[in-house]
DNA sequence: ATTTGGCACTCCGCGGGATAGAGTGCCAGC
DNA sequence: GCTGGCACTCTATCCCGCGGAGTGCCAAAT
C-alpha cells in the first residue's frame, strides 16, 4: 500500500495532527475513542482504530505497550511539524510585551538577558539566546595603557561602547609614548570600520614587505592583531531551566540532572547553538535529533537573530519533546525578530 | 530531672553523637537495637530506649512516627556541632590535591571558580564562594576616554592587574586633554593606595573649601568619585548545583525546583552570605536556622576568606542537614585558608 | 536505683490477589 | 469501506494480610 508518506490520506495525516494535539495538551497515550471524538471526523473509534494501525506500521505512533492509546514518535513529530503543522499567530497581547521588554533602554547584554528571560517566562520552558558576535560590529577605537614591565593592557571600543579589555604580554618593553603612537595610529586608520574588515586589513598589511613600516608601525600591527585575535567569546545566556522540573518526562530525577549537567558543561551546548547559527529561519531539533544524548527527550526550537542581514547569534527555547511546537514556533521567531531590532536600534 | 541541657550525661551525649553518627550515613531513622552496637556502650536496647526517651523530651530527636527510630532534630544537630563534635583532620592526600588546585597560576576570579568547584568536587554537595571584596584592592591607576557627548569611559585598574570598566555621564564635554589631565592627576596623588582610602580622601577633599582648586581638579575628583562609587558588585559563584539532586530529602521535585529557583535569584543567597561576612571562622546554618524557607532541608557551611587580616569573602557548601558536618568543616575550612593563601600570593 | 528481659502494641512496607478501566485486534454484518 | 460487537490484554489501584522493626511499659534482676 501507500508506505510513502507523501501520499497519507488526508484523514489519517487529520487524525495525526489531532492525536499529536491532544497527546501535546495532557501527556497521556490517546486511545481510539478519545480520538474520535477529538478529530471532529465523524467515525467510529473502530475506524480510527485501523488508522492509527496503518500510522504505527510507518513509524509515525507508537504504543507503550498492548492496550494502551498511541504516543507520537519522534518521527510522527518530525512529519507533523514540517508537513502538517500549522501554526499560531502570536496574540498581540503578549507580542506587544515583549516589544514593550525589549525596547528598553538596555545595554545588548541586557538585552539578551531579557530575551533569555522573555522565552522561558512565556513558554514556561527553558530559553536560551547566545550572545552576539561581535565580529561586524564597529571598530570604533583602541587604547594600550602599560601595566608592568612587559605587560600592556589594551582596550577595545566597539560601536555600541561595548568595552572590552585584553591584557597583552609584549615582546619587549614599551614606554607611554610609544603605545599612545602605537593606538594613535591604529585608530586613525581603522576607525569606524567592520571588526572583520580591521582584521583582514590586518593580516594583508601584516604580510606586506615590512620595509616601509617603521617599527612603531609593525608594534602597533602586532598589538592589534593580538586584541582582534581570540574575539569569539561565544557564550550563551540561559534562563528558566527550573520550568523544566515541572514535566512528567523529565521528573526521573537522574535524566533532569544529566541535561543540567549538560547546561553547565556549556561546551556541547554551544556546539549544538553553532549548528542552527549557519541555518536561515527556523530550525527544529526534535528528540534525539541532535545527536546528544543529553538531549533525548527534549526538542529545541531556536532562530537566528539578525540585524542588517548580518546573524549575530542564536535563540531558542528547550524544553520536553511534547511541547506545543504550534505556540512555541511563533513566540521563538517574534523573540528573534524583535530582539534584533532592539540591538539595531542601538547601532 | 535534668532538662538542662548543659549536664545532660555523658552516656546520653555519646548516644546522640552515635545517633547522629549513624543517621548520617545512611538516612534512616535509627533504632534501640541497632544504636545498641553502633555506640559502643555495652548496654541493652531498653537501656537505650530510655536515654532516647530522655533526648526526645530534650528536643534533640523525634521519630517521624510511632515504631520508627528516632532522628535528630535541628536542635538536636544544632547540640550536636555547638559541644560534641570533633572534627576529623583533613586527609593529606586531599590537602595537596586542594593545594595544588588552588596554587596554579591563576586570576582572582579563576581563583574563585576553582575554590568552588574544589567545595563541590570533594563534598559532593554545592559550593558557594563570593566574589573577593575589591575594597582593599590597590588603586594602581585610572584612565579616561572620550566616547562620544559628555559620555566617557573610565578605566580603573586595581592591584593584581584586574581591570574595571564604567561609563560616566559628565556634565560637560571634555577634551581628550583635560581627560589626560584629570587622570594624571589623580594617578599622581593616589596611585598605589587603598581603595577606601581613596575614597575617603576624596570625600574630604571634595568637602574642602574648593577655592584653591581649579576646574581640572574638580573634575577629576568627580569622576573618581563616579568610579568608585559603586564599587561593590557583589555577586557569588557556585559549582555543583545537581550534587543535591541525589539526596533523598531533596528528591521531591517541588523542593529541588523551590531551592534552585532561590539559587537563580541570588538576591536571598546574597543576602545569607553577607551575614556570614561579619562573623570570623566557621559558621553553620542548620535547617531553618537561616530564617530562609529555601533552605528548609538545607545546611549552609562557610567561612570567610583573608588576605592580610582582612576579610575579603566567604566561601562555603550547601547540601542537605543530613550532612557529615565533622567532615565538610575542615574542607570549607581548609579552602578558606587556601583561597586566602592563594590571593595573596598575587599581590 | 539502675539495668534488663519480656510482652503487647503500633506502624510501615511489601507481595499477592482481585477488580475496574482503557484500549486493542479481529471478525462478521451492514 | 465503515461499524458494532466481542474476546483479550495490560495497567493501575485498592485492599488484605503479614512480617519486621521499633516503641513503651512493667516487673524482675543486679
Amino acid at each position: 500500500m501507500s508506505n510513502d508518506s507523501s501520499d497519507l490520506s488526508e484523514r489519517a495525516q487529520l487524525m495525526l495532527r489531532a492525536l499529536i494535539d491532544r497527546y501535546v495538551r495532557d501527556g497521556q497515550p490517546v486511545g481510539s475513542r478519545t480520538l474520535a471524538r477529538e478529530a471532529g471526523l465523524d467515525l467510529s473509534p473502530a475506524t480510527v482504530r485501523n488508522v492509527m494501525s496503518d500510522l504505527e506500521a510507518l513509524g509515525f505512533v507508537c504504543s507503550p505497550h498492548t492496550s494502551a492509546g498511541r504516543v507520537p514518535t519522534v518521527q510522527g513529530y518530525r512529519f507533523f511539524v514540517d508537513t502538517l503543522l500549522k501554526v499560531q499567530p502570536l496574540d498581540t497581547q503578549s507580542l506587544n510585551n515583549m516589544r514593550l521588554e525589549l525596547s528598553l533602554d538596555q545595554s545588548p547584554k541586557d538585552l539578551v538577558e531579557s530575551a533569555s528571560g522573555l522565552l522561558s517566562g512565556i513558554t514556561q520552558m527553558t530559553g536560551v539566546v547566545t550572545l552576539p558576535r561581535q565580529e561586524h560590529a564597529l571598530f570604533k577605537r583602541v587604547e594600550f595603557l602599560r601595566l608592568s614591565g612587559k605587560q600592556v593592557l589594551a582596550i577595545l571600543v566597539t560601536g555600541e561602547d561595548e568595552v572590552q579589555n585584553r591584557i597583552l604580554s609584549t615582546e619587549k618593553e614599551h614606554s607611554p609614548a610609544e603605545l599612545q603612537q602605537a593606538s594613535n595610529y591604529l585608530n586613525e586608520l581603522f576607525a569606524g570600520k567592520d571588526l572583520t574588515e580591521v582584521r583582514t586589513a590586518l593580516l594583508h598589511e601584516m604580510q606586506e614587505t615590512r620595509t616601509h613600516m617603521n617599527s612603531m608601525m609593525v608594534t602597533a600591527m602586532h598589538m592589534a592583531d593580538q586584541v582582534l585575535e581570540k574575539n569569539q567569546n561565544e557564550d550563551f545566556v540561559m534562563a528558566g531551566q527550573t520550568n523544566l522540573m515541572g514535566f512528567q518526562e523529565l521528573c526521573d530525577i537522574d535524566k533532569l540532572r544529566k541535561l543540567f549537567d549538560a547546561f553547565n558543561t556549556k561546551r556541547d551546548m554551544l556546539h549544538l547553538l553553532d549548528q542552527c547559527i549557519h541555518s536561515d529561519g527556523i530550525q527544529i531539533f526534535i528528540g534525539d535529533e541532535s545527536g546528544y544524548r543529553m538531549l533525548d527527550e527534549c526538542s529545541m526550537v531556536t532562530a537566528p537573530y539578525t540585524v542588517g542581514g548580518q546573524i549575530l547569534g542564536v535563540l531558542g527555547v528547550i524544553g520536553p519533546t511534547r511541547m506545543a511546537y504550534d505556540r512555541v514556533i511563533p513566540i521563538v521567531d517574534a523573540t528573534a525578530r524583535l530582539l534584533g531590532a532592539a540591538l539595531n536600534q542601538k547601532e
